[in-house]
Order: structure tokens, then C-alpha cells, then sequence
DNA sequence: TTGTAGGCGTTATCAT
DNA sequence: ATGATAACGCCTACAA
């Protein structure tokens, strides 16, 4: 029946101009508030924008200015808690500011990740964040991007490039773990176990290889950040016939995994099983038991980003790496005595 | 030391054009191949835009076309994982097309929500799908935003209004666990409780309703979406000395929080209390016990989006609501017999 | 302080 | 089939 559409839009600076009488430069100006002006005449101005609704066309905007106030967010999988949490954080973290976050997940895919970031290179983000979904496959992706725009690699980097990142000291994080468990864990528990996210990631690596260095007694098993993983992991711990000890899983997403594992054969944590996770992922203090995990302390990190895309703009100076000091959260499925 | 930034961008039609002897019009024409040409020309020029790294600026096709091949995507809050499923699947629906999609959080607040809109707007994004945070206080939102694109409310809806809605059909969900409840629960454990999300919003609303309609002996606690209030909710049961049921949930995140709080208090899920949730997110069937729950058609529901934003375009002949049926996927928490 | 005019990069219309 | 040119909406020298 009714054009639901109603044609508010299409209201350009020229009416606005028009209705108020003025020019569209006055226009301009008295909604920017760069230059100075008379009073009335902005008051007027700004009245002919209430009644005729005005909105600022972004897009002219952003041709005229070559910046869009956009961002670009690539991220591996949204499905994984750490990532949209991540992206959360993220988008969050420039709420309040003009520039609008666009996420874009690659949905583990290199030729979707690719496709993403030509897409939002095309779109002339001003800024582009990615996180790696692979060590290497990434590589064409990340030198793509960082070629056009500044660029940073957000908690997995790709080697061998001079490419912004902003990660977490997880060699930092594993030493905390280890002194955990020198001074907490009893002398039974001590046989450990350590499942790792695969060695196809940064961070996989650095935390397979920092624990490992740390605990060389341990027992290795590697597979990839998710859920199902923990669960395949620690059965087969079970399956060797072991009753007790220590996990320390490369992730929170793991450690959930074999925490309901664990908790639906009859097994207690942490009176049989102690489980350590990493990433402080959002329902990690809600599970049951809570989970002690070394959390990265992603407000600081995703502040950085700001930062560091704000920096780029002017001098050449941007470090290689920043690293962020993790901590550990004691929480009761390894608890402190 | 060296700038980090090439100025490989910057090349415009006009460079494409000078490097290939041809005019601008030519350039657009090879690209677009919307118009016939000679083989010969349409050959030199994409060699050029080979040599000279030529990528479209899609700002400046945006602002001619009036069109920018984006869709804004509003969510309540990405750390829900019923949500970003949600973005997954709408980012992965589209990932074929040239169209990307924006996502933007509100964190739970109608303000924020209002600004994403208006940014969008700004952005002009050619359509807009919205899951309302409030069911009152979005309508504001709702509103301004189907009054300059095509708007498509999801999952949930506010009331009283004429604009487009997807989402699924809560009351035969509903029905669908009753039936399994009369079916295949033992007398013993014939004892029900529901665990809403709130009434905040339409989805919720609804599917209490329908379950109270139908089993309405059944107890009643309403909170929130989320895993902590599952949680709170079933040590509310407890401590009334139940020890044995049937505990139906308005969400699965709400279902899990549940699980995670019995199995920890030594309960076994089925025997003791069995848990039946709604949405089938991506845990679902990872969870220990795997969980028995709706599952709403979320491919058909993302497609769908795509087909009625396309229509919109042309007629104005979109239908008010368009529900998709759900179906019960019955696994170890609730089994069948 | 205000107005005029040019151009950002693209596509589409109009000649040729 | 190809080329010159205008226009999308905005900002900003520059002129008044």
C-alpha cells in the first residue's frame, strides 16, 4: 500500500542551504563548528536540519576527505568465544568515538580471509586489524592490507614481517602457570598434561613451546582451539588410564571442553583433576567449577590498537611487536594451597 | 626508515585509462563489462590494471550509484553465543555476494543501539537488520531505520509496528518439546519447571507463554538470556528440595548454565533432572550431556533476509512475519522412550 | 563572516 | 564502439 520508504533521505547540504536561506558552505561549516560563524546563522542553519532531518551522507564525506572513519576487524570465526569476544572488545573499545568497527569473519577460510580484506580495501578503511587465520596461508592477506592501509596483526602473527602486532606475553603467561603449579599443586597431582591448539597459529606455538620448555616432564597433546578438542584430548588421557593430575590447556575453549568431559564420567575437579586454562574467556568464571586461566588483558591491548593506528597516521615510528603482560586468575579448578 | 605504506592506492581510472591510451569511459566499461567492446582494447586495459595494481574505489562507485553493496547488522550483544552464531551465519550467507556485511553491537544498550543505526544510516548501508535489544525501547531504532531503508527486524520483533520480521515460530517450538515431554518422560520425573529469558523481549515473551499455556502446572522462573542466570535459576530449585525433573529452558545458553551447575553439584542429567533448551547453538551438541532442544532453521532464516531485502528494492509487497518452523533435535539430555 | 567554485573517483548520458 | 562530460554529496581553498 504505503511506500513503506519514506524519501526523508535524500536530503542533501543544497536543501538545507536552500531552506535556510544560506549558502551550502555556511551549511558545512555550522555542522562541522570548524570555522567561526554568527550565531544566528547557525542557529538557523541548524533548525532547517531538524525540520528537513538532515543526515550527513557519509560517503560524499569520505570521498572528499579520503578517510571513511571505518575500520576493518578480520577474524578467524566468530563462533569461537575468544574471537567474538575479541570483536566485542574491540568494537567496543572505539564506541564512542566516529569510527565504526566493520568485522568480517573468514570463517577459517584463507580465500575468504583474502576476500575480506580486498573487500575492505576497496571500502578505504582507514585501518585494518587482522588476526591471522593461518601462520602461513596468511601471509599474502596480511602484506596485502599492510601495503594499502596501516595494519596491525592483533594476538597471532605471521613470521618473517615487519607488520604492527599486539599480542600477549604468552611464554610470560606459561611461566606463571608453572610457578602455579610448583607452589599449589600437591605432590599426587603432579603428573601434568599439557593440550595445545595446534602449531598452525602464533600463539598455539609460543604457549605449546613455552610450557613445554617449562615443564619438560609433561605429557603433549596437540590439536586445535576448539571445544571438541578438549573433550578428544582428555578422553584419551582417560583412555591411558590415568586418575588423576594436572591440565593445562593452550586455551579456555579446550579447557571447557575437558572440563565437561571430565565432570560427565564421574570425574572432580580439582579433587582428580586440576585444569588450568588461558584467555579468561567470558564464561570461564560462570563454569562450574570456575576456571583458574591466565587472562590477557584484551581492554589494554585493544586500546593499543587505537593507539597504534592513530600513530601510523603521521610518524613511520610504529614498534614491531607489543607484547602485554598476562596474569593469572586463581579460580577454583586449580585453586591456590 | 622506509614508509611502510605504498602508494600502490591512488591509482585511479584515470591512471588506468592514461597507461592504456584510452578514455576513462573505456576503463569503467572493461571493468564492469556491462557494455560491448572490442576484445583488443578490453585486453589492454586490464593489462594495465594488472601493471599498475588498479583496485575500484568502492566510495566513489557508492556515492554515483547510490548504492554501497553493504548491510548493517545490529546486535544485542556479541558475547552471546546464540548472537554471533547469528552474525556467523548472516556474514557467511552473503560472503558469495559483493555484498558485506557490517556488524555493530549495541552491548545491551539502546543508546548505543540508536547510534549503530544512525551510523549505518549515515553509511548509507543498503539495508538493515536489526535484532531489537528492548522490546519497547528499540522502537525508536526500529523506526528511524525502515523510514530511510529496508529493515528487517530478527529473531525478535517490536510490537506494533507494520515493519518486516523474521524469525522462528516459538509457540510450535514449544509445542514440539511438550509433545516430547508427554511422550518419552517417565511419570517420576513429570515434575516441570520453565526457565525463561525475561520478557524484555518478543521471543521471550513468547515462548513462556506457549510453554505455560501448554503445561501449566509446570513452575515458572524469568530472568535473563544468559548462562549465569540458569545457574541462579536452577539453585533456586534446589534449594526447594527438588531432587528429580524436567527442566525446560527459553535458551540454550541458559540451558547450559543449568547443566554446568547440576553436574557440579553431583546431579546426573538425564536420570535426575532432565534439560531440555531451545536455539541448538553451537555447543549444543558438545555439551556433556549433549543437549536435547530446538533448533531454529538458521540457513533458511539468513536466506531469507537476502530474498526479502532484494524484493524490498522493487515491490513494496514484503509480508509482515515470516516464521520458520522449528524443529526438536532430541539427544542425550532428554532421550527419546 | 559568508559565498563561489573545484574536485575527490566513479558511472552514465550524450555525442561522435 | 569509443570519448568527452556531467553528476553523485561533501569539504575547503579562495575570493568577496
Amino acid at each position: 500500500m504505503v511506500s513503506r520508504v519514506k524519501s526523508a533521505s535524500g536530503v542533501t547540504v543544497h536543501d538545507v542551504a536552500h531552506h535556510a536561506g544560506v549558502s551550502i558552505a555556511t551549511v558545512s561549516r555550522a555542522l562541522s563548528g570548524n570555522r567561526p560563524m554568527s550565531e544566528e546563522l547557525r542557529e538557523r542553519v541548524m533548525d532547517s536540519v531538524k525540520t528537513l532531518g538532515y543526515q550527513v551522507n557519509l560517503v560524499g564525506r569520505a570521498l572528499r576527505q579520503k578517510r571513511t572513519f571505518t575500520l576493518g576487524l578480520v577474524i578467524p570465526d566468530l563462533e569461537n568465544p575468544f574471537f567474538s569476544s575479541l570483536a566485542q572488545n574491540i568494537s567496543r573499545s572505539f564506541a564512542a568515538s566516529e569510527v565504526e568497527v566493520m568485522i568480517s569473519s573468514a570463517d577459517n577460510d584463507i580465500d575468504q580471509e583474502l576476500r575480506a580484506v580486498q573487500s575492505f580495501l576497496g571500502r578505504q578503511v582507514d585501518g585494518l586489524v587482522l588476526i591471522p587465520s593461518d601462520e602461513r596461508e596468511s601471509l599474502t592477506a596480511v602484506e596485502l592490507a599492510s601495503g594499502y592501509v596501516p595494519t596491525i596483526q592483533f594476538d597471532r602473527f605471521v613470521p618473517d614481517t615487519t607488520i604492527p602486532f599486539v599480542g600477549c606475553d604468552n611464554a610470560f603467561g606459561m611461566s606463571l602457570v608453572s610457578e602455579h603449579i610448583a607452589n599449589h599443586v600437591p605432590k599426587e597431582q603432579k603428573t601434568l598434561f599439557f593440550i595445545g591448539g595446534g602449531e598452525s597459529s602464533s600463539s598455539g606455538r609460543e604457549r605449546s613451546a613455552a610450557f613445554m620448555a617449562l615443564q619438560p616432564e609433561s605429557q603433549h597433546l596437540e590439536g586445535s582451539f576448539s571445544f571438541g578438542w578438549g573433550q578428544e584430548a582428555v578422553k584419551k588421557i582417560i583412555d591411558q588410564g590415568f586418575t588423576q593430575g594436572t591440565i593445562v590447556c593452550a586455551a579456555d575453549v579446550i579447557a571447557l571442553g575437558v572440563s565437561s568431559w571430565l565432570l560427565s564420567q564421574g570425574f572432580r575437579i580439582p579433587e582428580d583433576f586440576r585444569l588450568i586454562g588461558f584467555d579468561d574467556v567470558g564464561v570461564s568464571f560462570l563454569a562450574h567449577p570456575t576456571l583458574t586461566t591466565v587472562r590477557q588483558p584484551l581492554a589494554a591491548m585493544t586500546e593499543a590498537i587505537g593507539e597504534m593506528l592513530g600513530d601510523s597516521q603521521r610518524a613511520g615510528s610504529a614498534p614491531e611487536k607489543t607484547l602485554f603482560q598476562p596474569e593469572l586468575i586463581v579460580r577454583s579448578s586449580s585453586p591456590a594451597r
